[in-house]
RNA sequence: AGCGGGGUGGGGUAGCCAGGUUUAACCCGCUGGGCUCAUAACCCAGAGAUCGGUAGUUCAAAUCUACUCCCCGCUACCA
């Protein structure tokens, strides 16, 4: 069982989460799969809570709508980064609310949940209870402006919305009021017994997550609240918490196991998810960034426990530090960092996954710099890995016929070349079981180091000319590593790892288990013709700094969609512009009888009779432009093929005005 | 403020928990040499670090203890 944290949905994940969580998980995921465990790999979009919410009512849409579009979207990505979920799920799954409905019931049944009196701001305005971070007011001790209910930027202070001179709501800015309420509490303390044990005897917590987790504990545990004033999320079961939703985080992290439910079910196994979940031969492993941690250590175990159902507690909780980029923290607001579908448009998928893994923050924050990215893909991948292969298959295709040379009486430094490789293979193994992905990569590539020294020593281009034969047991075993990297890549490297597989032609068989990384080719066995794997960068980190601020623009936000006023609009008016060739004249209703000015380059096109009438699709607030003396305040849209031009048009009749999206 | 993590040659990291097996390891870069099968790729050698600072424990410390400086993160109603 192998799990990442659920990305919060209200925005495309950034290269931080992806090495934290995500892409560390599969790498792992798709380790145990050649290993020939029984893996499942799940994880899902966790997309209620209140910043979706205000988001949401930010862009005018439905909370449902935003997620709708970021998990369609997310699901592409992860497919583009060769992101192998087994099950890739939301908190909106209907099999999710019901497991969590009830699973939170049986809690509250078995007396785990009490409910309470509390004192929380209120904006009247919006209608909404706020979390500590919503407000904003000015700090009480340092007197900075817009410091936030939860802490003081400016001076650190620990706050409190209640303690903020001039509270304000950061959404709407009208001042809250602080207003009573009744909340639901998870008794945490009654498992703190429980959770010291689990901690303590579990050696497969990260360092910083176990005494992170321990040092929590000590202080004390408090209750923790279960349920929001929230609509958007997953309605309270508990008696008189009709009104209610469950608290996202004690939700999603019960995803879980309803992402486990929903996988065999949709494979027609009822009940399979229960050996992955009660047996107790079943492992989990869990890829979270350690801001992550007690979610995964505290609450969700003592969630488990609570359920008395006998849960598989955390087997392994993979905690990362934190990617920073260029010494600052990845920032969605100040457009600080790479976001994994920029990062596509830039390079493909496995460079990616090759530079995220080698510098995966795995003893201390890390800092991304373009420098080091381009390093780590000239050096290691192409000149290192990916020039071995090649140097390899080029020499076998060009003295060998394309053909695994003979290997029989090879001399001890063949042997022994082999045998290192074996060792390098169980090394790599090594490390992935420890959750050492960067050095298990490091691994991996000395496996093409080895290579590279081990065919200079033998020098197989002299070889050829006078011992056939010695030269034939050089490539023999070289082509033997080739292979071995083709299958200790792939849960790294996938897509070249399949390019390597497809070069060397292996069949099914020869490349699905983790042994056949040193299970030998056999002669006379036909190969591929040789191309490079990889090829260098060439330019430097400020160009590739540029083309990143390019591809930011180049794709655009939803928010920046929705600031496109499209709408469909009939042409009222239609005369030549004067002296002009091409140059229309459009006066267009835009909806309500408001008739706009629009100076289109068509008249070759379209008669202007034929264009009276017609409703077309504008852009109407699009900033306005003076053509050939005239104003054109709106932009008819129109399909370009040549010189051929089409005005686009709504298929059915409809209003003017309605809106376009 | 409290807590956690980190400070190791020019850059990036490992080692630290279980102190000696390391003359402090690895990758990049640098210097010199070699090779020419290969994507100006590959191989070898060398220079370069008193392991943030101070004090201690010990026969022995990058590794343990105390204090101190700097960086980062977390602090439970932000997900």
């Amino acid at each position: 069982m192998v799990t990442c944290a659920w990305p919060y949905i209200n925005y495309t994940p950034h290269l931080g989460t992806m090495i934290g969580s995500v892409l560390s998980a599969d790498v792992v995921a798709r380790y145990y799969r050649l290993k020939g465990d029984d893996v499942v790999f799940v994880s899902g979009s966790d997309e209620h809570g209140t910043p979706i919410e205000v988001e949401a009512v930010r862009l005018g849409i439905s909370p449902k709508k935003l997620t709708d579009e970021n998990h369609a979207k997310i699901v592409e990505l992860w497919k583009r980064w060769g992101i192998s979920f087994d099950n890739y799920t939301r908190t909106e799954s209907p099999i999710h609310k019901e497991f969590v409905k009830s699973f939170f019931t049986r809690i509250y049944r078995r007396g785990y949940v009490f409910a309470q009196d509390v004192e929380l701001p209120f904006c009247r305005k919006c209608d909404r209870f706020l979390p500590d971070r919503f407000v904003q007011g000015v700090c009480p001790k340092c007197g900075a402006e817009g410091a936030r209910g939860d802490q003081c930027e400016k001076c650190d202070c620990l706050l409190e919305p209640a303690k903020l001179v001039d509270p304000v709501c950061a959404v709407c800015g009208s001042s809250p009021v602080m207003r009573k309420v009744k909340h639901w509490y998870f008794d945490l303390a009654k498992f703190s017994g429980g959770l010291c044990k689990f901690l303590e005897e579990n050696e497969r917590l990260s360092q910083n997550a176990r005494k992170f987790s321990l040092n929590f504990i000590g202080g004390g545990l408090k209750p923790r609240s279960l349920t929001r004033d929230n609509k958007w999320g997953i309605p309270a079961p508990f008696p008189g918490a009709e009104d209610k939703t469950i608290y996202v985080w004690v939700e999603a992290v019960l995803g879980y196991v309803s992402a486990t439910i929903e996988y065999f079910r949709g494979r027609g196994e009822e009940e399979r998810w229960k050996e992955f979940w009660f047996d107790g031969d079943a492992k989990t492993l869990y890829f979270i960034g350690k801001d992550n941690i007690p979610f995964h250590t505290i609450i969700l175990p003592a969630l488990l426990l609570a359920s008395g159902e006998g849960f598989n507690l955390p087997w392994s909780v993979s905690s990362t530090e934190f990617l920073q980029f260029k010494g600052e923290s990845f920032s969605k607001s100040r457009r600080i960092g790479i976001w994994i579908d920029e990062a596509l448009e830039l390079f493909q998928a496995d460079y990616w996954r090759y530079f995220l893994v080698s510098t995966r923050p795995e003893s201390k924050d890390t800092d991304f710099s373009w420098g080091v990215f381009i390093e780590r893909v000239n050096s290691d991948l192409n000149d290192t890995l990916g020039n071995f292969v090649h140097r390899t298959l080029t020499f076998i295709g060009r003295y060998f016929d394309g053909r695994v040379p003979d290997g029989a009486d090879l001399g001890d430094r063949d042997r022994e070349v082999l045998q290192s490789v074996r060792e390098l293979v169980e090394r790599v193994a090594k490390e992935l079981e420890d959750c050492k992905l960067q050095e298990a990569l490091r691994t991996v590539v000395d496996v093409s180091r080895l290579g590279n020294r081990y065919f200079h020593e033998r020098a197989p281009w002299k070889l050829i000319k006078t011992d056939r034969d010695e030269a034939a047991k050089v490539l023999y075993v070289a082509v033997q590593l080739v292979k071995t990297l083709a299958i200790v890549l792939s849960p790294f490297m996938p897509f070249t790892a399949e390019r390597i597989s497809a070069l060397l032609n292996l069949v099914e068989d020869q490349r699905r288990g983790w042994e056949e990384a040193v299970k030998l080719l056999p002669s006379n066995h036909e190969i591929g013709k040789a191309e490079p794997l990889f090829e260098k960068i060439m330019v430097d980190g400020e160009e590739l700094q540029v083309r990143l601020e390019k591809a930011k623009s180049s794709t655009i936000t939803f928010e920046e969609f929705l600031k496109l006023d499209l709408r469909v609009g009939e042409i009222v008016e239609a005369e030549m512009v004067p002296k002009s060739k091409s140059l229309v004249r459009l006066g267009i209703d835009v909806g309500g009888g408001v008739v706009k000015q629009a100076v289109a380059g068509i008249a070759g096109q379209y008669e202007l009779k034929q264009l009276l009438g017609l409703k077309v699709a504008v852009l109407a607030n699009l900033e306005p432009k003076r053509i050939f003396g005239l104003d054109s305040e709106v932009m008819i849209l129109a399909a370009e093929d040549g010189g051929n031009i089409s005005i686009l048009m709504p298929d059915k009749p409809v209003k003017s005005g309605s809106k376009i999206k």
